[in-house]
DNA sequence: GATGTAATATGTCAACTGTATTGGAACAGG
DNA sequence: CCTGTTCCAATACAGTTGACATATTACATC
């Protein structure tokens, strides 16, 4: 055996590359060349990982998500046990929205994702798998807190899902400054504090 | 004075073919060449009515957002007179969200610009203007409708408005199949039923 | 109908793109 | 040492891009 490197590892130093240009320059500039530029490394390394350009986006994408759930995992832990489904909720929606660098990179990755999804069948694919995955998560952790009495029961569990998705649009108000994130957490905690029962 | 067109109308005509292209193939499509053959006519006359291809993509974002308005001071129209301010607020929600082909067009148009104004201080400052005009809007109705009683005084008029432009937030739900339309206004009917105090 | 200008078409150019190819350096097992 | 494989740099290539320059066409005014 030659040479071995951590093939996953290298790929995920270019896939933050990837983001970087993504949050600095557009997905436009997301280019072999520049991607490689900004790793430090020749585009040629680069096309020794990725195959192809929409081979490192898609990676680069899946990371970002891979990443979000990583975050959203992490804050759970540091609830307590067992987690108050409303403070679980606030957790996901903090780490969705573009609050601080790392979520604003995942955001950022993530919206040129659904961009490129809506003319590309196979990110099309990818993206609402992975988006009707994480919709479903929603939709038990609220069936669980009606059953569990912290939600009236009066509620229907799919609207409430959906209109708990609906505020990562905040997104864009966050980004170009409208509101601070304070006023964004504001928001969510309103929705949050009138879709719980219990206030605990 | 030789051949006279109408400019303004010329340059609509490019604008609709940059929609189409954006919607069709995405905004990296939307090449000056590509634009004026989905437009029927030569790079040239395209170039003839934008000098960049820049001043094409704000030109036509700032179209998208007119015809938006346009969209919803119509349906505004069709309403009684005065309008409940919790119709007002679904027709402008409907038309942001793309729920039918002329509203899809200019949504995909926003959420391109959007993410262009994340690394272009000009779009930026563009959108920028653009968003917290119709936040403002919005927040004025709301405050005259908490005056004129329709909806409670414990409201925050600053945090409802947020709330309410944050029902965008479903628009990735519709445009990657994860939810139907259906569902889509379901929800945010459900979230001005909660807003309001009185049904009317 | 001559003329001038707007409208449009066509051509050119440098820059950049993704991908393919080639060559060689580093290194593990024989 | 030799060999095979991995890693990666350099280069080539065909295609597309935006910007610009040039050429042609259409038409209102004189």
């Amino acid at each position: 055996m030659p040479k071995q490197v951590d093939h996953r590892e290298r790929r995920e130093t270019i896939a933050r590359a990837l983001w970087r240009v993504v949050e600095q320059r557009g997905i436009a500039h997301a280019s072999v060349r520049e991607v490689a530029q900004e790793a430090g490394i020749s585009h040629g390394a680069v096309q020794h990982y990725f195959a192809t350009r929409e081979e490192m986006l898609v990676f680069a994408m899946d990371f970002a998500s891979e990443q979000t759930s990583r975050r959203v995992t992490e804050g759970v832990r540091e609830l307590g046990d067992p987690p108050h489904p409303r403070d679980v909720l606030r957790v996901m929606l903090a780490e969705m929205l573009p609050l601080h660098p790392d979520a604003r990179a995942t955001s950022r990755m993530s919206a040129a994702y659904v961009l490129e999804a809506l003319h590309d069948a196979n990110i099309h694919t990818r993206a609402r798998d992975g988006l009707a995955q994480g919709r479903d998560l929603v939709e038990r952790i609220v069936r669980q807190a009606i059953t569990d009495g912290h939600i009236g029961s009066d509620r229907d569990p799919a609207t409430e899902t959906n209109l708990l998705l609906a505020l990562t649009g905040l997104t864009p108000l966050i980004e170009l400054n409208v509101i601070e994130p304070h006023e964004a957490l504001t928001a969510v905690d309103q929705h949050l504090d009138r879709l719980f029962t219990d206030k605990g």
